[in-house]
RNA sequence: GGCCCCAUAGACUAAUGGUUAGGUCAUCAGCCUUUCACGCUGACAGUAGCGGUUCGAAUCCGCUUGGGGUCACCA
């Protein structure tokens, strides 16, 4: 039988990092065994509904390079595959459980069910009375059909079973037991006519015939009530795999509170998508840990549920960084180029070809850690500098300074080789000759030309400014300084 | 609190009964040097604790401790 297996995301919002997590795994294990991946929409709280949500879950999994076989915008003969427009299914297959006995109606108001919770707040457990609250169970047939009749609002609740043991295995964590006693008696569908996630996602998963459902750990505990539902229709279970939780530097679950936890917004900060995928990959799970960088082709050729950590992973920025870094080292320069364009355009930064971008990013490349923060760190490269680092000044600037550079300048002027090979010998060949050090004239150039104290190679600067530019930028700052003096 | 899950250094992980417990990030030090980075070299640092099984335990079992998840007409 070959391998289905769905990423279910409810749409309330932006793709969550966990949820890429989850869905990567899930593209991992399908990819790997030449399997089939669906992306089914879980939007059955409409109170939660959030506009474009669906568009943005899409995006971001697109940004990721994640691509789902079946689904929204894609087809395939298992759809619809938004659940809001499967209530037909629903309905259905909820008139069939009601009819096994396995589901009852209950017509209790939410303040009654309020109440009966509060009726035991010693209880460390506050299930749903079944034999206490208005249900079939405890109603005559006469009663229940007078409260249909009357229009009153209703709930299919789960019965679950007395004094069993529900057992699953879990192909991350083993067997897994809980007693039915534990288990509340779940709402299966809502007053408004809609499933529960319990009990679409179960119908779903048989109907669409997924056979590995790969979610998140927090879905471990609410595990048992989807078995009772497969046994009581009387389906096969899918094997299941709940992944460990993407942690906060305390260790709780992922949240936006602690740092940013939307794959949009890394995305927008200017993270590569395969490197951030990379290092989301390795969280949970590592194919042999003799090294961090890794192919997506990698990472589905050696992909292994079984292999999948148990513990939660704590997302750490400084790793992604690092990881960050090594696409950026690897990446080819025009791809660079073709983010730094857009960021220089925002900022008003025009009139630089191509050419000349990449040469600024391979003088920079080494010495960011994103592309963006090149008009940052490097916005000399643009434009002239309109401030000069006061500390450097005071540390390299000396009184005798111009009266050094000006030769040097008058060499620079009449050279016609201004690369950075023939810039050095030309400047330290002057500079040893007056019995000084490289670094004591490279130190004002840098000040000069770039105003700052960290920078790339002086020479290599030098040879992208381009001579003209450079020529300019040193007389200008000299004729200031005879200004200043006077 | 009940239930469930989990536990290798600050972080991510490797080692599925036999290794001086390996790698990576971070941190620290040194080297390189033209500043800042990069790079290179090295260092620091770990099997939560206690029992048991075994010739032998990070690995299997139990207890304790710690952490997390979950207990909705949310997913």
């Amino acid at each position: 039988m070959s391998v289905r297996v769905r990423f279910a995301p409810s749409p309330t919002g932006f793709l969550h990092v966990g949820g890429l997590r989850t869905a990567l795994y899930n593209y991992l294990f399908a990819r790997h065994h030449n399997g089939t991946f669906v992306l089914r929409i879980e939007d059955t709280d409409r109170t939660r509904l959030v506009e474009n949500a669906v568009e943005n879950l899409i995006k971001s999994l697109h940004w990721a390079g994640i691509d789902y076989d079946e689904g929204p915008g894609r087809g395939g003969e298992y759809g619809p595959y938004i659940q809001s427009e499967r209530l037909y299914i629903y309905t259905e297959y909820a008139v069939q459980l009601h009819q096994r006995g396995a589901a009852y109606y209950a017509f209790d108001t939410p303040e009654e069910i309020d109440e009966m919770r509060k009726r035991n707040p010693a209880e460390s457990f506050t299930k749903y009375d079944r034999m206490l609250m208005k249900n079939e169970l405890t109603l005559s047939n006469v009663e229940v059909m007078k409260l249909i009749e009357a229009g009153k609002t209703f709930v299919l609740r789960l019965k679950v079973p007395d004094s069993t043991t529900i057992v699953f295995d879990d192909l991350i964590r083993g067997k897994v037991e809980v007693t039915a006693n534990e288990i509340d008696d779940q709402v299966l569908m809502k007053s408004d006519g809609f499933p529960t996630y319990h009990f679409a996602n179960v119908v779903d998963d048989h109907l669409m015939k997924i056979t590995h459902v790969i979610r998140g750990e927090e879905w471990l505990p609410s595990t048992p009530k989807h078995v009772i539902l497969y046994d009581a229709f009387g389906w096969d279970k899918p094997l299941f795999a709940h992944l460990p939780l993407l942690l906060n530097p305390d260790k709780t679950k992922l949240s936006k509170r602690q740092g940013s936890a939307a794959v949009e917004d890394f995305a927008s900060e200017g993270y590569f998508s395969d490197a951030f995928v990379n290092f989301i990959a390795l969280l949970g799970w590592n194919p042999s840990a003799d090294r961090e960088i890794y192919s997506i082709d990698e990472l589905i050729e050696s992909f292994d549920i079984e292999k999948v950590n148990k513990g939660g992973a704590v997302f750490d920025r400084a790793k992604l960084e690092w990881i960050n870094f090594q696409y950026l080292k690897q990446k080819p320069v025009s791809e660079l180029t073709d983010i730094l364009a857009p960021i220089l355009e925002a900022k008003d930064i025009s009139g630089f070809n191509t050419e000349y971008i990449e040469k600024v990013i391979d003088l920079f490349r080494e010495r960011i850690k994103l592309v963006k923060d090149i008009p940052e760190i490097a916005g000399y490269m643009f434009v002239p500098p309109q401030e000069y680092e006061p500390d450097y000044m005071e540390k390299y600037w000396k009184a005798n300074t111009i009266e050094i550079l000006k030769p040097l300048l008058v060499q620079y002027k009449a050279t016609d080789d201004f690369s950075h090979s023939a810039l050095y010998e030309l400047t330290k060949s002057y500079i040893e000759g007056l019995g000084m050090k490289l670094k004591e004239i490279i130190h004002p150039i840098r000040l000069m030309l770039t105003g700052k104290s960290a920078g790339a190679g002086m020479f290599e600067t030098m040879e992208v400014l381009g001579k003209d530019e450079c020529i300019k930028r040193i007389e200008e700052f000299i004729q200031k300084k005879e200004l200043e003096g006077i």
